[in-house]
DNA sequence: GCAAAAGTGTTGTCCTTACACCCATGC
DNA sequence: GCATGGGTGTAAGGACAACACTTTTGC
């Protein structure tokens, strides 16, 4: 168990009028973020891993994490780690939840701020091959150093829920992709079977796909149209959701 | 600006093989905990807070927060203070969002962690009034000390969201209520007006209402029938729900 | 008897589901 | 010509929205 720095129990904190001097008295702790970096390839939902460095942990898989700077904003720190480990600026990246079980880390109490972030893994050659950095498919994640497993399956359960609910889909697709590719990706992702005809009805719908006029190549089967989203008419028209339903 | 303990940059990351000395070299930040603890009452939604200890804040509205002890859980902490607060127990708590701006705080950099919980106000007399502890409308709340103000705006639509999907409502409510208090709730909740019987309507199709065979006492007007929200049945059935929307 | 809220049903619309056949392309 | 997936429509059922009158109680 490391030491802290500042006393554990110390002036009453109600009597403190002082700002800096109520700072000081709180126990600080290391804090870290950890990116779940969710990939979609060969019709699977993978996440990006690296082997861990920690001797105690030998070769197990980790998440892409790092230390908050000082006077660093989480969000900042989150795209930082991105940026450094795929060169990626400008992808989606959301705050999920805060890990902080004070034996999560074997070298002392370290809380963790996990991220969720998608992106097109062919869009985005791993450059960097340090660590063993890999797409690794998430169906068949076992054993993993901390408890980046408990991350990983709870980011994964938020991903399923959230892209019901947000187009975050299109985050892990190409530019222009075919209806069938959209829906081998939700299929992948919730884990169902969905009915052809009706997933292209309900899209066609909510006409949010820009029809590009261009059609799949090299295909061994007859070619799909392939779309684009529409993200500017959906943040125009985002919808506002009542319904009570539980 | 106060001074930190860690060093800034250490020593390379990557090279660090050893968990204790790799948690070192981390920068450790103060963390509190902030409880936004919601109640109902006069069929408005309100919030219970204190006046600000800290000189710099005067008066100013403050959520009930406090520095997370070494070795304790966030959730813990969150409990915690709650109970310290209020006396109470086995309440509803959930994690919402970790606030982080660098500056968010006066006497230097301090993160928290914003908890939500619901209580029904008459249940809990509140016995403390130190700092003025009050419950605050949460519609008329204007300036608040540190980023609380964003902290119970971001806390507000993460319950009317929250509160759509799953049955938080009742805690906010006597044990034994009637309809017209709970479509009161979730009106004042999400600030719409709801069709009374398509409201009843639709809670009598789900079947999770006791109806206990008693009746208002003391209303002005024809009583009407008190229920109690089954939490059993609703735990057994939870609803796994499937459907793109947005 | 009057004020105030409780209680109750029907209809139209929309959304969801289930389901089967022909078409275009590569080989 | 055959294998593979692309593309399409309809009918039934369920959920939701809109809407008005009678009943019970306190005063």
């Amino acid at each position: 168990m490391m030491k802290k720095n500042a006393p554990q129990q110390p002036v009453e904190a109600a009597l403190i009028k002082n700002a800096d001097e109520l700072v000081r008295s709180y126990p600080a702790v290391p804090l870290t973020v950890d990116c779940v970096i969710f990939g979609f390839e060969e019709n699977k939902l993978k996440v990006l891993l690296i082997k861990s460095d920690l001797e105690i942990f030998e070769n197990k898989l980790s998440l892409l994490g790092d230390r908050v700077l000082d006077d660093e904003e989480l969000d900042e720190a989150a795209y930082r780690i991105l940026k450094e480990r795929t060169g990626m600026n400008d992808v989606f990246l959301d705050q999920v939840r805060v890990f902080s079980h004070p034996k999560r880390h074997p070298g002392g109490r370290v809380i963790t701020i996990a991220y969720c972030s998608l992106l097109n893994i062919n869009h985005h050659e791993l450059k960097i091959h340090d660590h063993d950095l890999h797409w690794h498919s998430v169906a068949s994640l076992k054993e993993m150093a901390f408890d980046h497993k408990e991350i990983v399956d709870y980011c994964y359960q938020w991903l399923q829920k959230r892209i019901q609910e947000h187009p975050l889909g299109f985050n892990l697709l190409p530019e222009k992709f075919s209806l069938r590719e959209l829906q081998n990706l939700y299929e992948a992702i919730l884990g169902i079977t969905l009915d052809r005809r009706n997933f292209r009805k309900k899209f066609a719908s909510m006409d949010l796909l820009i029809d590009i006029d261009e059609m799949e190549q090299d295909v061994p089967h007859r070619p799909g149209k392939l779309y684009k989203f529409n993200f500017e008419k959906y943040e125009r028209n985002k919808r506002k959701w009542v319904g009570i339903d539980f």
